[in-house]
RNA sequence: GCGGACGUAGCUCAGCUGGUAGAGCGCCAGGUUGUGGUCUUGGAUGUCGCGGGUUCGAGCCCCGUCGUUCGCCCCA
């Protein structure tokens, strides 16, 4: 045998029970994001490699070490695109839908970093998101934060997380507690872990949401936002918490949440969870009122979210059952024609059924129960010379003689 | 990029202080040539991840390598 091949790593096949929790995930959240007036977009797998690098920010990990990135047979360097909504936001200035605003987007797709896997981390995952682009009124952010616990809970899983809100505030006031902080950890610096002194040079901000048991009083400690607010950050800030109110969403101001994209201002937020390990964040987004202007188009404010299917999909108890299928069995070659009628009238009354191919009656039966059938229509040619078949249920193993062109009206009926 | 754990049958795993592989499940066939799920009898399946070393002898010890996994960093 000639040596098999693995899936590339970090990369894996989504096969029965994984698949269905898969599609639940994203057929769920397709159907919440409906109600809410969203409609989908899919935008290229890949990119220009200026759409993530420009917009990312420069220190960000994902730009400088996590991007898959190559040089196509033309010489133009291309990314795969390692989350949504930078290519969001160049596919609405290249469809010129900055003039018509508000657009109310949902997205579904693969996504791809180069990262070391780990329980709920992979290099192709896939995400689902929602963006919202043109409000700048806090009541849109309540509005797109609502429609993610809404997912969550359609889900079955909104118990299983907790809201983490922060807010960023705007330039101004992002400015200026920046440079507090940075004071602040540089008097302090000998007592940061070593990881956190570097970040002190390259993204002070990340060091709020550090690990390091020896960071974490000295973070307590910091300077927080709330004393660098401007008053329309202030504004802002407040008015989401109420829209958040009014939404009945619950959550926990955590000053900690400070997102790791360079493009966020004002809110920004987490669904966590405790059961996933290391990989707690399961939806999470912001405001990110400038990117759509670092793309080319007019300065455009606007909020929004990605959720990891894979790690929504790991929280579900328990994937949607699929309909028990019934199972076709003719016996011998005269009743192969009768069969594929009767498969086609089951088909087109709204019921999945399925024939075996070979194999004698014993066989036939056997397969009909490992699929997991919940009815066995049985053709032999003794009933079959009288247009009729034996049909039984397999969990009782009752059985009734019916005829042929009632068999699916039957089944149909009993089945609800 | 850094650290820990683990790689034995299709799957889950056992394998003693080194003596050239085992169980359960699954699969195949029979008991039952027109009836599955239970029961019962029998059967097949392995370059023990890969390469090297030590040894009379390696699944077991040593080195390397690849892979998986958990964590760090970072993120969904």
């Amino acid at each position: 045998m000639a040596e098999a091949p693995q899936p590339v790593r970090g990369t894996r096949d989504l096969i029965g029970e994984d698949q269905r929790r898969f599609a639940h995930v994203v057929d769920t959240a397709r159907a919440v994001c409906g109600l809410y007036g969203f409609d989908e977009w899919q935008t290229p797998v890949f990119e220009e490699t200026r759409v993530f690098s420009r917009t990312l920010g420069e220190t960000s990990d994902v730009v400088t070490k996590e991007m898959y990135s190559f040089a196509d047979r033309g010489g133009d360097s291309i990314t795969l695109r390692p989350e949504g909504t930078a290519a969001i936001c160049r596919a609405l200035v290249s469809n010129g839908l900055t003039q018509s605003l508000p657009q109310k987007i949902f997205y579904a797709g693969p996504m791809f970093r180069y990262e070391r896997p780990q329980k709920g981390r992979y290099r192709q995952f896939h995400q689902i998101g929602a963006e919202l682009i043109g409000p700048a009124e806090p009541l849109a952010d309540a509005e797109v934060i609502a429609l993610g616990r809404d997912i969550l809970a359609a889900l079955g899983i909104a118990d299983a997380t907790v809201l983490e809100l922060n807010t960023l505030g705007d330039l101004e006031s992002r400015g200026a507690w920046r440079e507090a902080l940075i004071g602040y950890f540089r008097e302090v610096a000998e007592g940061l872990s070593e990881e956190s002194r570097a970040r002190l040079e390259r993204n002070p901000l990340r060091i709020l949401d550090s690990k390091a048991a020896s960071d974490q009083a000295l973070v307590a400690n910091a300077p927080r936002i709330d004393g660098y607010l401007t008053a329309t950050a202030q504004a802002h800030w407040d008015g989401v918490r109420r829209g958040l109110d009014q939404f009945g969403v619950a959550y926990r101001v955590n000053p900690g949440i400070v997102r790791g994209l360079d493009y966020y201002s004002h809110t920004a937020f987490e669904f966590v969870t405790t059961s996933l390990g290391a990989q707690g964040t399961v939806l999470a987004g912001g405001r990110y009122d400038g990117l759509v202007a670092e793309m080319g188009g007019p300065p455009t404010p606007a909020i929004g979210w990605a959720g990891g299917i894979e790690r929504l999909a790991m929280l579900l108890s328990s994937a949607p059952a699929q309909p028990a299928p019934v199972a076709v069995v003719p016996m011998g070659e005269a009743s192969q024609a009768a069969a594929i009628g009767v498969l086609q009238s089951l088909r087109a009354a709204g019921l999945r059924a399925e024939q075996s191919w070979r194999g004698n009656l014993k066989r036939r039966m056997e397969r009909a129960n490992r699929i997991g059938a919940g009815w066995a229509v049985i053709l032999g040619e003794d009933e079959l010379s009288r247009g009729m078949a034996q049909v039984k249920r397999l969990a009782t193993g009752e059985q009734a003689e019916l005829a042929l062109d009632r068999i699916a009206a039957y089944i149909a009926a009993q089945d609800h």
